[in-house]
DNA sequence: TGGCTATACATCGGTTGCGAGGTATCTTCC
DNA sequence: GGAAGATACCTCGCAACCGATGTATAGCCA
């Protein structure tokens, strides 16, 4: 299996785990979830629950269409479900790093059932957010908002400092109480 | 001219644009803005170099390398400043809705002389972050934290409203500032 | 009747992205 | 002298992604 399937992939199996839906269905939701910051083309969806179903995480079986034409339901396979659970607890670190895909990641966490397995992710996260890092530096001293004069890269440093900030608090918070 | 070229081609032309760099030094330097949330691999960037360099965006010359192998330094020629300015003016929606490319497109942003052109810009951000937009929806009505049971999902949301929330009040400063 | 919108799925061709691997030079340290 | 590590560039093959386009059904409105 690929280490570093993207996050369509995970998308498509973290719905599926709850309940079988048809691509159409499957779309709208991701959409919701993702598509105001990042739109799934129909072109990318349809190829990507192929190859899932060609590497038999999922079924497929066709229903009369409610309102058009037929549906094809999708159902996740225990093989599928064992996949999402393996994705989940073991994400590759682009998933851990980059925010559109931990958010995806985050978005389906619950699907562990298992709270330790599920604070080693937010570690692995929290771990990631407490590494200084900036965007900019000089040599290799990281550079403070303060210290820049370009208004953007200083909007840059803000936001960027904000969110880790909310997020430390949350991860931190979360945490304790996966903990009890 | 494609209208969707990735952000690492925006990154390239954004740092040639102050100063010639060979792909090596390229390379650190999109790895400082961007590389602990989205690494490039160097199978990723020379490919992209060549790309700008058929399309005449940039020139290269040979010369003996200061420690090691030769380098390749790239210059701007200008058509590439030209093209820089007009990815910057006129960036597509998904540069705008999706932060890691924002933040690049933020980063080069001082490019552009026309604080008119620059507010122009952040408008368009800042029009995206006023729509009302969640992650997850009861039929069409979004969802807010406190209404979700799931702590990863109402994590997400948390962390999103504290980012939306920090942006804002950038955004509309650095509004007000180019304005005058 | 014709046009629009929504449902529902799909392919084609082209671009981008990346892991694995390769080549070569120079410095540093053992 | 030899290995390690940094500098510096590159190719191959595959996977992912996406815009454009196509096919069909059904409901609604003018």
């Amino acid at each position: 299996m690929r280490q570093n399937a993207g996050m369509l992939e995970l998308a498509i199996l973290g719905f599926l785990y709850d309940a079988p839906l048809h691509g159409y269905e499957l779309r709208k939701r991701i959409t919701a979830l993702a598509g105001h910051v990042r739109p799934v083309a129909e072109s990318t969806l349809y190829p990507a629950i192929k190859r899932l179903e060609k590497a038999e995480l999922l079924a497929r079986t066709t229903e009369p269409g409610a309102v058009a034409a037929p549906r094809h339901v999708l159902t996740l396979t225990e093989e599928g479900r064992h996949e999402l659970r393996r994705r989940l607890t073991e994400p590759p670190q682009r998933n851990i790093t980059d925010e559109n895909r931990w958010f995806t990641v985050l978005a389906f966490l619950r699907h562990l059932d298992d709270p330790t397995a599920q604070a080693a992710v937010l570690q692995r996260r929290l771990a990631f957010l407490e590494e200084p890092a900036s965007f900019f530096y000089d040599g290799d001293r990281p550079l403070h908002a303060e210290e820049l004069d370009d208004p953007f890269r200083r909007g840059i440093l803000t936001i960027a400092r904000a969110t880790t900030r909310a997020e430390l608090t949350w991860l931190r918070a979360t945490l304790d109480s996966l903990d009890s």
